[in-house]
Order: C-alpha cells, then sequence, then structure tokens
DNA sequence: TAGACGTGGTG
DNA sequence: TCACCAAGTCT
C-alpha cells in the first residue's frame, strides 16, 4: 500500500539539498531565525516569471547593487531601469517592476504587503508571485503554482489532462500538501525538486524524496507527464533595420513605444516586422547592406532582418529616432544587439579578405 | 480566453 | 539545427 507524499518528507530533502541562491535564505539561517528581504523576494520572482535562475542570477546581482532598496528602485529613471534588464526578455515586467516600486513608495509608505490578496493587485504581481512572495517572505501557508509543481504534481497523481486544463486539478493538489509549518521553505522545496529532480526530461526518480507515493512513476510514465496542447507553429516574419552611424560615432537609435513587443527599450530605426510594403529610412543616406541577415526567433515569430548601414555627416537630420553618442550594446534588447553585431563585425573586418580563412 | 510577450540553454 | 522549455502576467 502505498503512503500519500508527505510535506515532511519533502522538508528533510530541501534541508540537504536546497540550491544555494544569492536571493535565498538557506534553511538553516531560516531555522536560525533569517528573514529574507522582501524587495530581494519580489525582485528574484519578477526576473524568474518563464525565466531560468542560471539567467537570472547576474541580473538579480546587479540591480541590488545599484539598487539595494525598492524606494531606490522607484527613484530610478525609467530608461536606467530599462537598460539594465536589457537582455533578460518580457520587457513589460520591467515597465511593471518601476510602476509596482512606485505604488509602493507614494502608496504604501514604502513596505510590501504580507497578504496573497493585497500582493496580486501590484502590477506584475499575479497568483503565482503573490503566493511566492507570501510564502517566502513572509512565510504564510500560500500554495505556489509554478511550471515545476504543475509538473510535480501531474506525476505525483497521474493526472493525464492536458496542461492548461489540467491547472484547476493541479492547483487543488497542490493546496492540500502545503503544509502550515516552514511554508516558506516548504515553497521553495517543491520548486526546487521540479528544478533538480522532478525535471521535464529524464527525471532523478531514483533519488527522489516522493518516490515512493509517486502514481507517474508506478505507472511508469514520467517522462509523458505532464501531457500539453500541441503549440501552434511559429510564422516566420521579415523585416529591415537601418543602422546609422555618425563620423562622430553616434548611432541613431529609437526608444520603443511602450505597448507591444520589446515595449519601452532602444531599437534601431526599421521597417514593421511583416510582410508588408517597407517604411522609408530614417535619413538620406548611402545604405550598405550587410552580408548576413539577423535571425532571431520570438515567443510567437521567427525573425529574419535584414540590416542595411549608412554612415551620414555630423550635421544629419534624422526623421525620427535620437543619436546616442555612447552606446552601450547591453543595454539593447537581444535582437537589437545582434544587429549591432552584425554591423560591428563587418566594420571590424579587414576591408579587402573578408574570408581569410585564418584560424 | 487565447494570444502576446524574450531569451538562452538543452537534447 | 531546432523545438522544447523556464519560479507567468496581462489583455
Amino acid at each position: 500500500m502505498r503512503e500519500a507524499a508527505n510535506p515532511s518528507d519533502l522538508l528533510a530533502w530541501y534541508d540537504r539539498h536546497a540550491r544555494s541562491l544569492p536571493w535565498r535564505v538557506s534553511p538553516a539561517d531560516r531555522k536560525a531565525g533569517a528573514i529574507p528581504e522582501p524587495y530581494h523576494v519580489w525582485l528574484s520572482e519578477i526576473m524568474l516569471q518563464q525565466t531560468t535562475v542560471a539567467a537570472v542570477k547576474s541580473y538579480f546581482e546587479r540591480f541590488t547593487r545599484r539598487w539595494p532598496s525598492v524606494i531606490a528602485l522607484a527613484n530610478a529613471e525609467d530608461a536606467e531601469i530599462m537598460a539594465e534588464w536589457a537582455g533578460l526578455g518580457y520587457y513589460a515586467r520591467a515597465r511593471n517592476l518601476l510602476k509596482c516600486a512606485r505604488v509602493i513608495r507614494d502608496d504604501l509608505a514604502g513596505a510590501f504587503p504580507r497578504t496573497r490578496d493585497e500582493l496580486i493587485q501590484l502590477p506584475g504581481v499575479g497568483p503565482y508571485t503573490a503566493a511566492a512572495i507570501s510564502a517566502i517572505a513572509f512565510d504564510a501557508p500560500s500554495t505556489v503554482v509554478d511550471g515545476n509543481v504543475e509538473r510535480v504534481m501531474a506525476r505525483l497523481h497521474r493526472i493525464e489532462t492536458p496542461l492548461p486544463k489540467a491547472k484547476p486539478e493541479l492547483t487543488a493538489f497542490a493546496d492540500t500538501l502545503t503544509p502550515l509549518e516552514r511554508p516558506g521553505d516548504y515553497a521553495q522545496a517543491v520548486m526546487d525538486l521540479g528544478a533538480t529532480i522532478c525535471t521535464p526530461r529524464n527525471p532523478a526518480c531514483g533519488i527522489c524524496p516522493w518516490q515512493a507515493p509517486c502514481k507517474a512513476r508506478a505507472a511508469g510514465i514520467t517522462n509523458e507527464l505532464p501531457r500539453k496542447e500541441p503549440k501552434k507553429p511559429k510564422p516566420v516574419r521579415y523585416g529591415i533595420a537601418y543602422v546609422v552611424r555618425r563620423l562622430d560615432g553616434a548611432w541613431l537609435l529609437e526608444t520603443r513605444p511602450d505597448k507591444g513587443l520589446l515595449g519601452g527599450m532602444l531599437g534601431w530605426p526599421g521597417s514593421d516586422w511583416s510582410d508588408q510594403p517597407l517604411e522609408a529610412p530614417p535619413i538620406n543616406a548611402e545604405w550598405i547592406e550587410m552580408p548576413s541577415e539577423v535571425r532571431h526567433t520570438f515567443t510567437h515569430f521567427h525573425l529574419r532582418l535584414r540590416v542595411l548601414f549608412a554612415e551620414v555627416a555630423l550635421a544629419s537630420e534624422p526623421k525620427h529616432g535620437e543619436f546616442v553618442a555612447k552606446l552601450a550594446p547591453s543595454s539593447l534588447p537581444t535582437v537589437m544587439r545582434k544587429v549591432y553585431d552584425v554591423v560591428k563585425n563587418q566594420l571590424d573586418a579587414p576591408p579587402t579578405q573578408k574570408a581569410s580563412g585564418a584560424q
């Protein structure tokens, strides 16, 4: 007779195997009375939305070094935040991060709310993040349901309904397991289990603290769960990026509108990304097409960008955008940095023989 | 409610 | 090479 999954077994595993993360208070420190900074918990949770731990680490370090408190972050310029977020993706998160920080500064006396119901009203904070902050920062018995927890619950209970339809059922199962003791550690423990043991492919069932109660393991179908609805194919879109360098080395860039793709981020002027007619270049110039196009895949389409480059005189007046004297490529979203790289490589290449074959 | 919204690592 | 995937939210 199989025993039901026990939160204590998972917590005991977590005590031994918790990952050490820059924003985390270890189970040992927590038992000694340490409490995580709500600011750190909130910032890390926003960054971790649909984003891997490995990608988040350096961003978290840079943000907390530059803005040590939510007030400091609230006082930052929009452009500073967007530039520091560049490369992490889902830029609406950065815009909502600032909105949220300013709500906390202006309306909440600088303090994060403690309950799930209050937290979920903040910009950029949804059901998962509200539960995570209340559990991890305030040790409230909130049930966190992210992709990890969905996968763990689907396997533990052998839920064969495909996602996202199975979500309510999985949430209900997760709810029955959330303990009143150490709920903050428990929330992190389930997610660590999903990230390190109960992985999407080739889970390490042999060392799983919940292997005994796991129904998917008993049935030998761990690799098939959770089931998911088939994805729609991504269309290909085409466009042109116009890269203009002034003779003093300044680059012509524009800040994209807040709404939509790459909203609020710096980017090169360009055509729309579609099979539609092309927009006129942003300045009168002699255009040179770069030998390689830029390919980039977004969540819902593939993009192929032709890159046209021009060098212009100091007095040139662009039709739109503005010249940036000192461009930090790291402040560009990745697709725009790829465009920059193509131009930079071409400009740096030996003018005569580009295909030397050396090395 | 289903689609928009980024990116880098992985098998 | 390429589809899948990751600590989701918003509209």
